[in-house]
DNA sequence: CTGAAAGCGCTTACAG
DNA sequence: CTGAAAGCGCTTACAG
């Protein structure tokens, strides 16, 4: 075994001795200039003569010079920091969302501060007074849908930086708002329902304790369905602390009512309990897609292989709502560029989503 | 329509004009002293009287004053500040390690700058040298696959910032890593299948092009295979572009064979083929759990309703192999607080994965 | 064509 | 008990 395979051993240590990063100063000295001319040199500015300028640029090469964004920030009063708040990570959404917004900073030259609320008040005041700290040139948060106090933070923030308000409004506060169009995207589904030629349609909604705007695809549904002549029939599956075992007993109970056995077709607020009723069907021999039409909310129902390549693994494939939680992302940049640049913003922006039609609905009735 | 409602309306404009923050001065100047006095009743010091103490706290929450982290950093070198750079944010295990990071720096009362690499050695590049202008106290990468040269920015970075790998080591230079040992969670998945009783194990492995560290999954399984006297069968599903078609091609001709028609288990190197496999055995009258038992990679199969509830949606519910992508930050965040630190770090640190059986792989045979 | 000076907003010595 | 000075690493006037 030789040394290059002993390095691969984990017992192997290693440590990092941090170099303080050259400086203007350091460069202008083994030059024999002042720094003032090294920086003029870097910046290819006119007045300093090509010699110095080359010699100032591959002696700045080799030593590796990177120049100071802290400085620069102080003096400049910019630093190219945004900041990000979102209640969590960790969900398909989020995850297409924060690519949207990164791509939209890139452009800009942006660099993203990511901050996590966890959908606690507290947190989300603490993100944001740490994004103040840093001076970020702006703000994008998805606000805690609990109701803050008039003295919030978001307050004080946004008299000193651009703040932009992501699929949930920031109640009592001049923060325009970035969202997806959830009243069209309920009213595609449900029209789509019906002109498969369903009647009895019943809506699985969001918890009937969640802020309005959660519930615009309930509003939305049973507007569709009265305009159509239609009997709305509003199933809340889970109350606000998403307990998962309420499902299924509520489940159980619309589906063997007689109101339940009537139905032939269900649109579903979430991608998650539209799963949860397939599982259910599995359970009571209802067909998916025969017995029972399904529209989920929320975007393409897939395994990820990797950023770009996905694979169906859940048959049929269920018809949906895709919300571009990517596109939410960029329009948040622009909106934010426009606020940061002085120019007046629309209130509310809202994103067009759009019926994925698969299987789950396919099957024309009546 | 009253003016609350009008200004629900999208055509309703908005615009936020940013004040400067206040600075030491401005207070200094209100209250007739030194900044350098506010500055010390701010942190308390115990040289300035309680009257100004208290006179000069009021007047900072009055005007909202938020210390500059920017001219503090310029003036400590340190600025809170820790880089991510990760190949894409809209994945799963991205998700959770993204989580774990900033879950372990909030603790450092650091903040994550998030920049994605696509995958591309240039972008990540670019991510770097972004994030040593910014002076990052530190950096996370999970590295492109793709090989650099020898003069990577990477290397003048970590003589001034602590660098930590994640995912994939960073071939030929002294970084530490931090990683699932995969080593391990294959040779769980394969002892697994043979403990149930199956002597006809095949492996769908990840493609042949794969950096090595990729198919740490592939020589574990083999080498199991071969201590247990059984004759490892291994397939290649896709290839490095990840092409969909090819997959169901390749379990076609598999399956088809005599080899395939022997086969009883497999163990696949994602969940996301797993359920490729799903997929053909429905169509094909194969019964995963019954006729081809199925151990995944990369953790729980489900739906997310949000951060910590989640619904399990493709049945038999697939085994797998959990890596604990959110424990992998932690240890990640805290090996770079080791660098940081001074101290010396494990050249490799192994996160220990675990076998999560379900009903793909529950049946005893043999 | 080039350099010295001032200052961005803080903190850390040091002097009264 | 309190303030004046120096300086972190740059850039933007201005002066030679």
């Amino acid at each position: 075994m030789h040394a290059a395979m002993a390095k691969q051993t984990s017992d192997d240590l290693i440590a990092q001795k941090s170099k303080r990063w050259p400086g203007l100063h350091a460069l202008a000295n083994k030059l024999g200039v002042s720094h003032t001319a090294v920086a003029m040199a870097l910046r290819d500015d006119p007045r300093i003569s090509e010699g110095l300028r080359k010699r100032v640029k591959s002696l700045a090469v080799e030593e590796g010079y990177v120049a100071s964004n802290v400085a620069q920030s102080l003096l400049s009063g910019r630093t190219s920091l945004v900041g990000i708040v979102v209640p969590s990570i960790v969900s398909t959404f989020m995850g297409r969302l924060l690519q949207g917004i990164t791509d939209g900073l890139q452009k800009d030259g942006c660099l993203p501060l990511v901050l996590c609320s966890d959908l606690d008040v507290q947190r989300e005041k603490d993100a944001l007074e740490a994004i103040a700290g840093k001076r970020a040139d702006g703000v994008i948060i998805v606000p805690c849908l609990e109701d803050r106090g008039e003295d919030h933070f978001i307050n004080l923030l946004s008299q000193h930086t651009p703040i932009v308000a992501v699929d949930h409004p920031l109640p009592r506060m001049d923060v325009p708002l970035v969202c997806s169009d959830d009243d069209l995207g309920a009213e595609l589904a449900t029209r789509h329902l019906i002109q498969k030629g369903h009647r009895r349609i019943a809506h699985f909604a969001a918890p009937i304790d969640s802020p309005s705007a959660d519930r615009r695809r309930e509003f939305a549904y049973r507007r569709v369905m009265e305009q159509a002549g239609l009997e709305p029939v509003v199933i809340h599956v889970l109350d606000k602390k998403l307990t998962v075992n309420l499902i299924n007993t509520t489940l159980s109970e619309f589906f063997e009512s007689a109101q339940g056995k009537a139905t032939t077709a269900a649109f579903v607020f979430s991608d998650a309990v539209a799963y949860a009723i397939y599982n259910y069907a599995q359970d009571h021999g209802l067909r998916i897609g025969e017995d029972l039409a399904v529209v989920g909310f929320g975007g393409a129902p897939v395994a990820r292989l990797n950023a770009t390549v996905t694979l169906d693994i859940v048959r049929p494939k269920l018809s949906t709502v895709e919300q571009h939680p990517q596109q939410i992302g960029l329009a948040a940049v622009e909106v934010l560029r426009r606020l940061a640049a002085g120019q007046p913003v629309q209130r509310q922006t809202l994103i067009e989503p759009h019926l994925l039609e698969f299987e789950s609905s396919a099957k024309q009735v009546g």
